[in-house]
DNA sequence: ACCGAAAATTGAGGATAGCTCGCATTATGG
DNA sequence: CCATAATGCGAGCTATCCTCAATTTTCGGT
């Protein structure tokens, strides 16, 4: 149960409940997820235990929170910036290209947060289910264009799907230990490299 | 530190730590890590929790070395069926075919306790550090068959790796859940064949 | 066979962290 | 202005991880 306990109807409880999740954020980037203490949460929020446990069930629907925020905020701006690389209809190399430096940018951007949802946190199924779905929001972005650009062989929906897996995971541990003697400018390369040629066969 | 803290040289100390090993094996998989009790993993393996941390200087060092076991003999079968699928010089399609199948295996063989170290378990940097090894050494196989054939463009080091990653990332995705309307075997052949054509490129 | 040392086992209990619950305080709206 | 709802509070309950001093078992040398 990650749900909130009670949505906040005052000005008054809206704040303690920001407050809360921003020194959860804090902590829990610091020190880690087992580290943090809820007790450290309430503290540093300024507010009492009992207010916490007022909006959240328990302390993993602290990290629930947060990644829903994160996950929406990120997947909201790679459409977004990818719906604008689209825009000019560009080749399949350039989309391509793009879609991997997105991709890179979320891990560059806040890495201290993405890589307490991905390496720290307990994945509950809840955690687990939000991260399907943004997937499949941006695979089908990147399934309309391949569809215009006639690529993507019999099935553009799976072809996008595994490709935006496959990204994800090929930045995720490029980002987090380079292979030696590469740069990271390397590695990007190779993975637009190698998904261009992927995706490259006609539908 | 998930280190162990003393090891056993006795006989009955040995088989002391093999019954914890597979008490927690069978308890976090049918409870989850963390509902699972220490005191329980004991209790269940017929020995003192006293002597559960005799052996083992915390609760997350149980799974560390559960994770250790299981990555070490699925890597080892895992590059042991492409050494032998490999010593016929089959064409690149064949070989992408035969990996993408030895790694869905992995996760039908033991899914349970693929999902609890994937899915459950907080990754810890050790854990982390030796699935990147794991990683690493599967990828050193393919690179040579690679090469064999000539191809995995410039740097089939790189593309190798790249590959072991990817596919890993999607039959992790296939096997959660697959696309609505699509089979386990529609999604392996869409993965061998992408990865045929992102690997053909010519050295 | 015997003995001292090392290895192994034990389980009550300390320390700590997640979470509850009854009460106090503040806001709302009629 | 007051009844009611919303919010805030924090001491303390409960459960879990882990320690430690005492005990039992095994081993190696004589």
């Amino acid at each position: 149960m990650t749900a909130p306990r009670k949505t906040p109807r005052q000005q008054r409880s809206r704040e303690t409940v920001a407050a809360i999740l921003e020194a959860a954020a804090q902590l829990f980037q610091r020190h880690g997820y087992t580290a943090t203490t809820t007790n450290k949460i309430a503290e540093r929020a300024g507010v009492s235990i009992g207010s916490l446990y007022q909006y959240f069930p328990n302390k993993e629907a602290l990290l629930a929170a947060l990644a829903q925020e994160h996950l929406e905020t990120a997947t909201a701006s790679l459409i977004q910036a990818f719906a604008r690389a689209a825009e000019q209809h560009p080749p399949l190399h350039t989309l391509v290209r793009d879609l991997t430096q997105f991709v890179a940018a979320l891990h560059t951007e806040r890495p201290a947060l993405h890589r307490l949802l991905f390496d720290q946190a307990p994945r509950t199924p809840e955690l687990v289910t939000r991260f399907r779905e943004a997937e499949q929001q941006i695979a089908a972005a990147l399934a309309d264009e391949l569809r215009r650009l006639g690529v993507g062989g019999p099935d553009p929906e799976m072809s996008a799907l595994l490709a935006v897996q496959g990204v994800e995971a090929q930045i995720h541990g490029a980002a987090l230990d380079p292979p030696p003697g590469r740069t990271m400018a390397d590695c990007l390369g190779a993975i637009a490299g190698l998904w261009t040629r992927a995706l490259a066969e006609p539908g």
